[in-house]
DNA sequence: GTCTATAGACCGATAGAC
DNA sequence: GTCTATCGGTCTATAGAC
């Protein structure tokens, strides 16, 4: 919340004459450091999960004591809720960056396929489903919520396009499917094909796009 | 493994006109009181992961006292590594339950149905797959190391034998087709969707196994 | 000289172990 | 029922910018 506060104030300051070139400075540093920690924060998420991430970890990632951390953010579960809403920036920005005349089921793929690369990448926070504390904090996260509702409206709008074109089975309930398509952002497939070490990266997310839409029987 | 043993030992000992008595009923109240810890550790091993589960909570549910479980496990790793063992064992046991005579796919869809049936049922055992300790204790346990190889070899057996007989994919390569099976006992798809209230148990069953081996897509 | 941010010690609670 | 380790969170003394 600070922190959109202080981007739109930079984002509206820039354009102008730079009369206060002190505030921004400073700002600046904030915001990078702010960076810092976020992208710590989102990579020892994806590696360790929230559990088993201590905020120590996080302050030794990002080269500055642990207090430092506790002038940004209040609380461990605030960490981790603000590298949610990151993610969820970039998965709107990537939403946004895609041709809006294409097939809405290869919109759908072009969204599965990078969330696959995401978790490839080990960039996708893993949210172990069993924690009050951490649900309660992004229950309770505005920006959070918002983006998660945008990127749910924008794919559920692109899933009952698909069913009316005929690409996607009508039958299947349209939150099934977005619900089958947000499990592949945490798919443990992926994580055992990769260690088996015999497919490269691009190879496991052709595969395992293959079996979400097209199953495993034959056509 | 001493569990295998304690219950092949009993197994053959019932029919028999019981002529070690005293024994057997040590043995027995020994082994009554490890079937309802497992039992306990399994539920909540479901309820909560591996992480949120207390030693304490375990005792309390069993209604022993903690140092008692100490008697019977060493750590928290074993006695969640029972748990697992136990699972496999259950997984055994209703693959030997199928008919020899099924067609390859239609026991692999029962043991998908089965996995999902027991998570539906909250007896699924989560385990994070973050987490060294639990992953250490569990690769170095040769009882369900043995079962999950035995059970990974029915199924991969099947895999083929579908494949070959055109039910499933053939361009799939069989590993892929085996985790994406384990994949759905852990499916988050089941938790979302019975969490919306629109289906009984039964169409979620019904809907998440439509997916796993039809896709998503129309045909 | 003042003021902020940092580093690192420190505290309290919790949970595993015995 | 006690002991100890770990971890989230706080406090204080210091260093450096202005």
């Amino acid at each position: 919340m600070a922190k959109i506060g202080g981007m739109s104030t930079r984002t509206l300051v820039a354009p102008a004459a730079v009369p206060p070139a002190k505030v921004s400075f400073k700002a600046q540093m904030l915001a990078v450091r702010e960076d810092a920690i976020i992208h710590a924060v989102n990579r020892l998420l994806a590696e360790k999960g929230f559990d088993l991430m201590t905020v120590d970890q996080v302050a030794a990632e990002v080269g500055i004591a642990k207090a430092s951390l506790y002038k940004h953010f209040p609380s461990k579960e605030d960490l981790a809720a603000a590298a949610m809403v990151r993610v969820m920036q970039r998965a709107q920005a990537f939403l946004a960056s895609l041709p809006a005349d294409g097939r809405p089921l290869d919109q759908l793929k072009a969204m599965v396929r990078w969330m696959l690369t995401l978790q490839l990448a080990g960039e996708m926070p893993s949210l172990p489903h069993h924690n009050s504390t951490l649900r309660t904090a992004l229950v309770n996260n505005k920006a959070y919520l918002d983006g998660l509702m945008q990127v749910s409206d924008q794919l559920g709008g692109w899933i009952e396009k698909a069913q009316a074109d005929g690409s996607l089975n009508k039958q299947l309930p349209p939150v099934l499917v977005l619900y089958t398509l947000y499990a592949r952002a945490c798919d443990p497939v992926l994580e055992f094909l990769k260690a088996g070490g015999q497919h490269s990266d691009e190879e496991v997310i052709a595969l395992v796009l293959q079996t979400c839409f097209e199953g495993l029987n034959s056509r």
